[in-house]
DNA sequence: TACAATCTTGTTAGCGCTACCGGTAGCGCT
DNA sequence: AGCGCTACCGGTAGCGCTAACAAGATTGTA
């Protein structure tokens, strides 16, 4: 039933030997130009398509990275994975696009088995992770780049990492509430398990302090990085602290969210509660009002990882490099 | 460097057989709790990883489906891809997940890589592929579920196909506009090569024709699927067709592309031009004004076409299922 | 005691491909 | 003739695992 054709297949209708079809099949010198076109007949008559597997196998490498993102249906990371696919085929690797559903376990299992699956390199992006489970689910992988993530041994990074300046991000966008005129400031602050998040929330206290306000432990709050996570919260926070008029939002979904909830309880928006998202998605320009917020280089996120990816596999070289890739304050309707 | 542990470094220092070690990783019988457990141990303190491609080498099987769609970035195909992956994982089987960027050329490249690495089956999704290049690429995959297109052969379907009845929803929304009073209706009928536009043109055609209402043939244009794609091709059609008071779109990243160009154009919705999208993406919800959309059950998309490929690797039945799964109209703002 | 029945383990031969080495033929040169 | 060189091609071993069978250990049973 399931009677490919293979190498040897090809071989013999040929009358040449495995290896040297072999050598046709991989572009490798060393074959006539009247066999290569005989083998290569053969092959399109046979419609043979050599074995990734066998060959991997052989040369015991995949051309075949993996990817992990807390969630593909995030245009954030959406956009990240073009990034990472568009540079990634143009070097001719495949990228294993694994989901982990913001599930820790699950994102673990899907890093063993993408180790399984030999992938020579893995781009982890936003791990949930704590250090201890992080640093040993990833030891024994041939290459590793991680975005929005570091991961330290004592002062030395132990993996390549490619980050944004999240506090920088928190900073700007908290200055400008602050700007506006706002006093009492709060932040949901996305997944407790959040690198980025707590950066932000150190520029969000950075420049509260700045400004000699006051910041209050209860205003900040941890959510789910989602439209019905930041609704959820929004609503929570501001029936305990009405005197909010300002919020800085984790990412623009939760911001969407708080949105919502403002509508619901007859908030106004700006006038009422000034809300600043994070990421410019392109959700944000859209929603009414439209979005005030941080705008971050997404695709070139995942086109440095790449890049870190591939200079990894030249050179063993032992330093660990960081990219930081700045944000950008983009004002709309929501905080003007 | 790249010294992995292998299953017989595994079955050397335990003091078994190869063998044993196989059947200890896979869960077979036949092995004494005692035996196990040390093989057990010195898996773990080896951090012993089975490599699946040397598996997959001698089993033949992969346990990996490969899902291709157009763009992972449209919402659209996120929740597909999420039904495919959800259901997949649950019956121990991973997800290659790969994109064509809604080019025919890629989706061709994809879908043979896909075969060289041996995918156990393949759901494509939305393909652009034409139908002849479309039946020659998958022929010889061991099994093929389509989304949203089917490709006969004569009477019979060649694949299984997961659709929606487009041809209903086309009705549906147009229908819709008519009933609200519109008489003059265009169409963005999406990529030219895209099965659900051709399907959705009919209904709405079957619905212009049922009210006596004429369709001309230049209300009708082709566009890129998303909100550049509906933005352009809306500003074209209003500036040439001003008469148009009533727009149904192949999806709602046009409508929301229609949105905008209205905006710009300085027609009011719904007062001037009613628009309906098509597919209820989130983000349908959360535009101002909020679309009136067909709401499609894009996670049942993807759950179903697992499932199908799932009974297909059971019975190699000879049979083509069509599924097919119906949208409901969903009226806001933007089409009262 | 002998024998089958069961449980447990080992052995052998690949899966389809490539790395590596070796061999032949033809060429120009001394 | 002999040498080295290049261009082309083949053979062998092995990548890390499992299927299939064989064999030993253990038990129950006649």
């Amino acid at each position: 039933m399931d009677n490919r054709v293979t190498m040897s297949d090809v071989a013999r209708q040929a009358g040449v030997s495995l290896m040297t079809v072999s050598r046709v099949v991989n572009n490798k010198g060393d074959v006539s130009s009247e066999t290569r076109q005989r083998v290569l007949e053969i092959i399109a008559s046979l419609d043979y398509r050599p074995s990734a597997i066998a060959r991997s196998l052989a040369t015991r490498e995949t051309c075949t990275i993996g990817l992990v993102v807390p969630d593909v249906t995030n245009p954030f990371f959406a956009d990240i994975t073009r990034g990472v696919e568009h540079l990634a085929y143009s070097r001719g690797y495949q990228v294993f696009l694994c989901n982990s559903e913001e599930d820790p376990q699950r994102e673990l299992a899907v890093i063993q088995s993408l180790e399984e699956k030999r992938v020579d390199g893995l781009i982890l992006c936003s791990s949930r992770l704590d250090e201890e489970k992080l640093g040993d689910v990833l030891a024994n992988l041939p290459a590793v780049v991680l975005i929005n993530r570091r991961l330290h041994k004592g002062a030395e990074d132990v993996f390549d990492s490619v980050i944004l300046d999240d506090e920088r991000g928190g900073w700007l966008a908290t200055h400008h509430l602050i700007q506006s005129g706002h006093q009492r400031i709060g932040f949901l602050a996305g997944p407790l398990a959040s690198f980025s998040g707590a950066g932000r929330r150190d520029g969000y206290l950075a420049a509260l302090q700045e400004a000699d306000l006051s910041s209050e432990e209860d205003w900040i709050s941890n959510c789910q990085p989602s439209v019905e996570g930041g609704y959820q919260t929004t609503r929570d926070m501001l029936t305990r602290h009405p005197q909010l008029t300002g919020l800085f939002c984790f990412n623009d979904l939760v911001a969407v969210g708080a949105l919502h909830a403002c509508d619901e309880l007859g908030r106004r928006i700006p006038a009422d509660l000034a809300i600043v998202g994070h990421d410019d998605i392109p959700l944000a320009a859209l929603v009414s009002p439209a979005l005030t917020t941080c705008r971050v280089p997404r695709y070139e996120l995942g086109a440095t990882a790449v890049n870190a990816l591939f200079e990894r596999f030249q050179d063993g070289s032992d330093g660990c490099q960081q990219g930081v890739l700045e944000a950008e304050l983009i004002i709309r309707e929501s905080a003007p």
